[in-house]
DNA sequence: AGCACGCCGACT
DNA sequence: GTCGGCGTGCTC
């Protein structure tokens, strides 16, 4: 008899044995889905992940209903893959499958003989022709609407009624008292070419005519309101970019083809380089030739950004080079998208995707050949995934699943993390510098500028210092662009009643509410519920209920205040969600519609504007004294990044930065450019508090709906860890937000010394976890390791 | 995670 | 007298 170690799509540990029916056993393989029963009816797929013939002791197996695939559609190597994330990360393996898998080849619960023939490499094709039962239309549905997400676009054209009426020349006269509708007018009938005598208005996109400064959007509107012009949606291309390749890899400059030389040769010996490749220093340009070689030989190629990183531009850029061969994986896609580019990859033809452009989760691809991995911005931490599990980090899982591949990772950045860093200094990693920027663009200049003296002083101007301030005015006096950076949005961090104190809370979680004036609303920004702010203090019922501290969007007000003629736009969470915005407000201000960019991080990653001869740095100091021990290499990193979107091409640009602690070492490193000092000061301090990289850290979080029985919970698992782990284990201690959508949190740390046996503190942490369980009335708390957490 | 079983409060 | 709340246990 023949038994089979399925992978359930359950967060449940381990995998669960079946038994094959003889029928079924040639159809069998590792990395075949299969349909099978599970507890009290339940029909889910699963995921074979090995065939043996030992006989389950101590209970009686299921039998396998059916094997959906004919082909393997998760490969050997996946499996090792998947095997290594649910052991290193702690989680289940079902927990890896469902990150892993499109849910399209993952229909998880499903009856009737419907979905028991699949086809080869292709198990969405069950999809296509569901069943007729309920619960398959409802499938179906769903699959049928996330299908298409057309993307559409405003375009400009001509209202039919001022074509037929009086001549365009009576229409712009009459605008005279108009003159930004009657710019917009002549500049829409200049740039689409319009001819009266040749019906219909051409159609031009707004996006087109957006970069002119004799277009505004007030104008626009008030036109189409004359119906005079009119504006409609158009579908574009839903992935941006050429199918063909038309233009060859640039050539590289010397410094870029020395680094180029300089990586090979590393590989030679490493499996792993560390290419340290300041911003505008063109590190792209060098991805794209050691893409080309793996391509020649035959490889394939994933290249791994965060999310916010992966924008049209990067996309348009390889695609012109690559054609056909790159494909994009983002998260955006909708799941017909994600199988399509799945099955794509798994069949690894000529015609397939050889290049893959991806974010995070593209790790699970079915990559059969990969020869090298790239991951930009290397230093980003959205690259750990936090929730849900697997909390893996996307940096170090690539490097497992290249070397599975036997392959490369090359690990860009231009702020390396203090992780890689070291790696490279104790000659695990390979490290190649590219200090030189592309065009000798030279390095910003950067000016600290003293709130704390300046607020004594009586010199602020709300939240800018006499620096800032000034250089501000001068940057719009020079028609320059400024970026100024911010990292909370809302309006105000929250509200306070002036008389006595009170401030309000979110009702789910221990955090104050942050104020949002557009929306009127006070917004909790861990949970998003939302409510009214009271009329009147509910304490004391004063009225005295004011604003305090600076978010993006007052931030946004101030500067309209300050400087009323500057066309000021926001790029943050709130404003990019509105479909499309994201790459609309980028591309009016790289279009110069805007003089004044106001953001958080977002506008620290990887745009390229041209115009930019100021960047502000608003508040150092909540950077800086935020209580993690990352907070000084995240600070450096921020800083850094957003200081490099100064000074492109104008010529030498600014860098404001406002702090209250002028002298603090951080400031002192970023504003000498004085990457080396810092990474050594991080060091010796994780070395001395025993921090990454010299220990590893494993974080539980205890969770639950009652604050005493976390509290009782977290401190029972942190003392019996402590039994087996020493001084080892660090707390329970509250976070930062001690309840997050009611339910409270506490936090235990364990620290275990590289060169320790990490499997066995593992199992050790895991049955702690689950004696936890066992307690009488503890069972309800909720307990999850996170390794390596950020 | 689901899902069923099982034991205590406000209702036809 | 029941309906239903969610605490607990189990799933190959």
């Amino acid at each position: 008899m023949l038994y089979a170690d399925l992978i359930l799509p359950l967060p449940l540990p381990g995998v669960f044995t079946y038994s094959v029916p003889p029928g079924l056993a040639s159809a069998m393989a590792p990395g075949k889905r299969v349909l099978v029963p599970f507890g009290r009816k339940k029909i889910y797929s699963a995921v074979v992940s090995r065939i043996h013939d030992n006989k389950p002791a101590d209970y009686a197996t299921k039998d396998i209903l059916s094997v959906l695939d004919e082909g393997t559609v998760i490969l050997p190597v996946q499996l090792d893959f998947w095997n290594w994330i649910s052991d290193y990360y702690m989680c289940a393996p079902g927990e890896v499958m469902k990150a892993a898998l499109p849910s399209g080849l993952r229909p998880e619960s499903r009856t009737g003989p419907a979905a028991t023939h699949g086809c080869t490499g292709a198990g969405n094709r069950g999809r296509e022709d569901p069943g007729t039962d309920g619960h398959n239309e409802a499938l179906a549905h769903k699959w049928l609407k996330n299908r298409f997400v057309p993307k559409t676009e405003p375009f400009i054209s001509l209202h039919p009624s001022a074509c037929d009426g009086p001549a365009l020349n009576e229409i712009a006269d009459r605008l005279n008292r108009a003159p930004r509708q009657q710019e917009l007018l002549y500049l829409y009938l200049s740039e689409s070419g319009y001819d009266e005598f040749s019906a219909p208005a051409p159609e031009i996109a707004q996006s087109s005519l957006a970069g002119s400064p004799r277009f505004s959007k007030a104008a626009l509107k008030a036109l189409v309101s004359k119906n005079i012009l009119q504006t409609t949606d158009r579908t574009i291309s839903r992935i941006a970019g050429p199918e063909t390749a038309s233009r060859s890899p640039s050539i590289l400059t010397g410094f870029q083809q020395e680094a180029l030389e300089n990586i090979r040769e590393q590989f030679a010996a490493l499996d792993v380089v560390l290419l340290n490749g300041i911003t505008s220093g063109g590190k792209t340009e060098i991805y794209i030739h050691l893409i080309a070689e793996e391509l020649k030989k035959g490889k394939q190629v994933l290249y791994l950004l965060p999310e916010i990183a992966l924008t049209a531009q990067i996309i348009i850029r390889l695609k012109n080079i690559f054609g056909r061969k790159a494909g994009i994986y983002h998260s955006k896609f909708s799941d017909a998208e994600r199988v399509e580019i799945w099955n794509n990859v798994l069949a690894g033809d000529e015609d397939s995707y050889s290049l893959i452009l991806g974010v995070r989760s593209s790790l699970f691809l079915p990559f059969s050949r990969l020869g090298l991995v790239i991951v930009d911005e290397e230093h980003e931490n959205t690259f750990k995934q936090f929730d849900p599990a697997p909390r893996y980090h996307a940096r170090d899982a690539a490097v497992m699943l290249a070397s599975m591949h036997g392959a490369k990772t090359l690990l860009g950045t231009a702020t390396p993390s203090v992780e890689s860093a070291f790696n490279a200094r104790t000659g695990k990693y390979g490290q190649v510098n590219l200090l030189k920027r592309y065009l000798e663009i030279e390095l910003p200049e950067v000016i600290i500028a003293d709130t704390r003296r300046a607020r004594k002083r009586k010199k602020m101007k709300s939240i800018f210092t006499p620096e800032l301030f000034e250089a501000t005015g001068k940057a719009l006096a020079n028609s320059e662009q400024v970026i100024l950076f911010q990292n909370r949005r809302g309006y105000a961090l929250f509200l306070e009643c002036a008389d006595c104190g009170w401030i309000p809370f979110c009702r789910h979680c221990d955090v104050t509410m942050t104020y949002h004036k557009n929306s009127g609303k006070m917004v909790c920004h861990y949970c998003s519920d939302s409510r009214h702010p009271p009329a009147g203090c509910p304490d004391c019922g004063s009225t005295g209920v004011k604003a305090r501290g600076y978010g993006t969007e007052r931030i946004e007000d101030e500067i309209r205040l300050f400087f009323p003629e500057a066309r000021v736009g926001r790029l943050d969470l709130d404003s990019v969600k509105k479909k499309r915005a994201h790459e609309r407000i980028i591309g009016d201000f790289e279009a110069g519609s805007l003089d004044i960019l106001v953001g958080t991080q977002m506008v620290a990653k990887g745009l390229d504007f041209g115009r930019v001869s100021l960047v502000g740095i608003l508040n150092a100091d909540n950077l800086l004294f935020f209580p993690d021990f990352r907070a000084h290499e995240r600070s450096f990193q921020l800083i850094g990044q957003v200081s490099g979107r100064a000074g492109r091409k104008t010529g030498r640009g600014r860098v404001v930065i406002q702090t209250g602690f002028p002298d603090h070492p951080v400031i002192k490193h970023v504003a000498n450019n004085n990457a080396g000092q810092h990474l050594a000061e991080q060091l010796a301090e994780r070395r001395q508090f025993l921090y990454p990289p010299f220990v590893r850290l494993i974080r539980i979080t205890v969770k639950d709906r009652n604050r005493e029985l976390t509290q009782k919970a977290a401190a029972l698992l942190a003392g019996r860890l402590k039994k087996k782990f020493g001084g080892r284990v660090l707390g329970p201690e509250f976070p930062l937000i001690g309840r997050i959508q009611n339910r409270y949190i506490m936090n235990i740390l364990v620290k275990i010394e590289k060169g320790a046996n990490l499997a066995k503190a593992r199992s050790l942490i895991r049955a702690e976890i689950s004696y936890l369980q066992t307690v009488p009335g503890m069972a309800s708390c909720q307990a999850y390791p996170d390794v390596d957490p950020v």
